[in-house]
DNA sequence: AACGTAGTACTACGGATGAAGTGGTGTCAA
DNA sequence: TTGACACCACTTCATCCGTAGTACTACGTT
């Protein structure tokens, strides 16, 4: 078992590449190695199982989406009003959707782990971290809204993005900006701008 | 090309098992074939490629939910007021997630649909008119709301059942109850009951 | 009532594919 | 010199798909 963890990261960068492109089908040694561009039997020396490869990709992911502390710093800063969660929300869903091969992956582990409860577990910890995260944010920003606000935004929002990552035609392209804000607009009572 | 319609749609059925059950991957011919408890090489005689199972599977999965039209005498029957498409999205969400293996096989059928112009054209037609179905039914009925109120509805809802299939413990058993008023109730401003 | 035919059900084999793992060699750095 | 890793080649293994061939059943004909 080998131990180089910036090739470990790279084959996992590229495990979730094949993830998005080729589903969890595709996802073998081979295309790994493939898709990282390194010989082949290099997936087969750094992962003992199909099994392990697939619970490494969901830590790798969230670990690339750790450096949120600049997204975060500017949460804190602006108004306080409902105008400026239609922003967040914006730049959030903009953001989220940029890495599409990063989202499909993850839609793929998530039904993965339907058969694999190490998967499951892992998954289940970090979305609920990252909910709660989300909500402590949210509330100390003093941003309107509380916690169920935020909980009905992140379900509605991520059936969005998944809805535009796996079958665009169902909202159109020009319809998806108008249709964030109407989201967040009907979700979050109260005046636009604060006083 | 085997004709038998009652064969072919027993296939497709136990197609969707095999999908909700092992996903994408372990879709083959013979795993049809095993779960459908008939010899094997039949489902090799009823379509002539993968491809075209899938197709199939996604015509065969929304054929079996046509049957609609007692749940839709029902909302047209009861009072019009919140509390009403509260009840109403209840036996929504019940009944969705009771055909569990269909939701999770359309899941896995989404992410194909990637891969697959013409699943995602089907999909997408299908789940356009299923929206527009909706919409239509809600501001007909004369419940409260408008277009938008049935699409972020069916944004928020959707993903919660999508959470509780894969991930049952980010909103544990007993919260999806009281989740699901939360949703209708921040999203659909106004009195609970009519006047 | 016997026969022939068409459409299916079932069995079994053939061929092909591609994946996984391992052993061996070369290279670099401590 | 030694240990860890990159790279390569080869063997083994597991299935999977398609179809040829046979048996059965229903139905229409005469």
């Amino acid at each position: 078992m080998r131990q180089n963890p910036a090739r470990r990261a790279a084959l996992l960068d590229a495990a979730i590449e094949v993830l998005a492109r080729d589903g969890a089908r595709g996802l073998t040694f081979r295309a790994v190695d493939a898709e990282a561009q390194v010989p082949v039997g290099t997936a087969s020396n750094y992962f003992s199982s199909r099994d392990e490869l697939l619970t490494q990709v969901g830590h790798r992911y969230y670990e690339r989406l750790e450096p949120d502390a600049a997204a975060l710093a500017e949460a804190l800063s602006g108004p306080r009003d409902r105008d400026r969660v239609t922003e967040l929300m914006h730049d959030v869903v903009e953001r989220v959707m940029t890495f599409r091969s990063g989202y499909l992956a993850l839609l793929e582990l998530r039904l993965e782990s339907t058969r694999r409860p190490e998967l499951r577990e892992l998954l289940s910890k970090r979305i609920r971290a990252d909910i709660d995260f989300n909500i402590r944010n949210h509330v100390q920003a003093g941003l309107p809204g509380d916690a169920t606000t935020v909980v009905v935004l992140y379900l509605a929002l991520n059936w969005l993005i998944l809805e535009r990552l796996t079958l665009p035609d169902v909202f159109p392209d020009e319809q998806v900006h108008d249709l964030v804000t109407d989201v967040v607009e009907r979700i979050l009572p109260g005046p636009r701008r604060s006083a």
